[in-house]
DNA sequence: ACATAAGATGAGAAGGAACTCACCTTCAGA
DNA sequence: TCTGAAGGTGAGTTCCTTCTCATCTTATGT
C-alpha cells in the first residue's frame, strides 16, 4: 500500500496526526491558547500519550498549527494576486483574514503572542512575500499610497486580528474600523496628483 | 496620627499595598500576564500571604492594576481635552497611549484579553467618555472625519496597543502605522466642503 | 510601657498541566 | 498466518500555581 507521498509510516499514524491537528485548532479556537492538551486529546478521541508521540511538546503542536494557518493565508493571498482586481485584492485579503480571525480567535491571537519563541519565521516570510505582491500591484494602479510598506500592512493586519478578541467586537464595528484603515492606505486625490478636484470622475 | 483620607488602618498596611501594586505592574510588564504571584511577592519584598491579604484573588489584583491604568489614561485624555489643540489632541493621545503600551506591554495587552471577565466596565466607560470628548472637538474643527464614532477610535487604539507586543515592533514602524491610521481618520479634501465620495464600494 | 488588634509570614494543602513510560494493540510486509 | 515494529494507552511523575491558616510581629491608642 502506502500512498504516494507517504514517508513509510502507518496509516493510523497519519490519520491520528490529522485528527489531533484538527482537534487542537478547534479547542484553541474555543477555549483560548491556554487550553490543556487533555482537552485536545478528548476532542480528537485519542489518549494524551498519542499527542505527545506526534508532537513532543505543546510548543511543537502550536508550531504545526501556526504553520498550517500561515500557509492557508498565504494561499489566499496568492489566489487573490493571481485572479483578483489589483485595486481591491489587498482590501479583500485584509477583510478575509480578519474574518478568519473572528472564527479562529485564539489561534490568531496566539500567533502574535507566541510569535517570538515559536520558530515559524519561514512561514511568516512566505506570507510577507505574498502580501508584498498584493501591495505592489495595488500601488501600481494607484489604489494604495505609494509610500506604504509591507510591514505596515502586516502590522495593521495583525493588530486588527488581535482586536477581534475585544469584548466589544462585532461585524458593524469591524466594517467601520477596517474602512478607516483602508482609507488610511488610500491616496488623497482619487487619481491624478494635478487636477484640483473634479466632481464625478469615476471610470 | 492617621493622615487625612485614612480609613483608620495601619500605615504599614497601606505602604505594602502600594508596594505590591507597583511590583505587580512591573512583573506583568516584564513577564507577561501569566507571571506568578510569587514573583510579585519577591519584587515587592513581602511574603506571598501579604498579597493575598490585600487582594483576595489574583483577579482582584489585576482589576486594581487595570483600574489604575485606565484612570491614568483617562486623566491624560482629559488633560489634552482641556489644554491641547483640538485638531491634534486626539492624535497626541493616541500616540501617548501606544507609547505607554510599549513600556507596559503585557499590562495593556492583558487589558484586552481579560477585559471580558474583569469587572472594570466603569473605568472603561470613563475612558470612553474622555475619548469621545477628544473626538468630538477634533471633528468640530474638521480635523477628523465627522462620521467617525468613538468605538472606532478606541478599537483602533486597543488594536495598536496590542500590536506593540509584536516581535517586529519598533519606533519607526510605530510611526508609520499610526500615520496610516491618522490619515484614515482625516477627511479627504483639506479645504472644500465638497466631499465627492470617500471610498464607498467594498464589501 | 502595655495591650491588642491589625498586619505579616511562609510552609503546605489542593489542584492542574505538561510530559513519561512500561505495557498493550494493530498495521503491514513476508 | 505470523511476526516485528510502529503506534496507542493512561496512570503516574514532576513541577508549578493559587490560595489558606496557625503563628509570629508590630503599629497605635492609652
Amino acid at each position: 500500500m502506502s500512498t504516494p507521498k507517504n514517508k513509510g509510516v502507518r496509516a493510523d499514524g497519519r490519520r491520528n496526526r490529522a485528527r489531533i491537528l484538527a482537534a487542537a485548532e478547534g479547542v484553541f479556537a474555543d477555549n483560548g491558547p491556554s487550553a490543556s492538551t487533555e482537552q485536545i486529546a478528548v476532542r480528537a478521541g485519542v489518549a494524551i500519550g498519542t499527542i505527545f508521540r506526534h508532537f513532543p511538546t505543546k510548543q511543537a503542536l502550536l508550531q504545526a498549527i501556526m504553520k498550517d494557518l500561515l500557509r492557508q493565508l498565504t494561499d489566499q493571498a496568492d489566489a487573490l494576486a493571481a485572479n483578483g482586481d489589483p485595486a481591491t485584492a489587498l482590501f479583500t485579503f485584509f477583510t478575509q483574514t480578519v474574518e478568519q480571525a473572528v472564527r479562529k480567535k485564539s489561534v490568531i491571537d496566539l500567533l502574535a503572542r507566541t510569535g517570538i519563541d515559536l520558530q515559524i519565521t519561514e512561514a511568516v516570510q512566505l506570507l510577507d512575500h505574498s502580501v508584498h505582491t498584493l501591495l505592489t500591484r495595488a500601488q501600481d494602479v494607484g489604489a494604495i499610497t505609494p509610500t506604504t510598506r509591507t510591514d505596515e500592512v502586516t502590522t495593521l493586519l495583525a493588530a486588527m486580528c488581535q482586536a477581534t478578541t475585544l469584548p466589544s467586537w462585532n461585524p458593524d464595528l469591524q466594517h467601520r474600523t477596517l474602512a478607516v484603515i483602508f482609507h488610511g492606505l488610500t491616496p488623497n486625490p482619487p487619481n491624478p496628483p494635478n487636477q484640483a478636484n473634479d466632481k464625478q470622475a469615476e471610470h
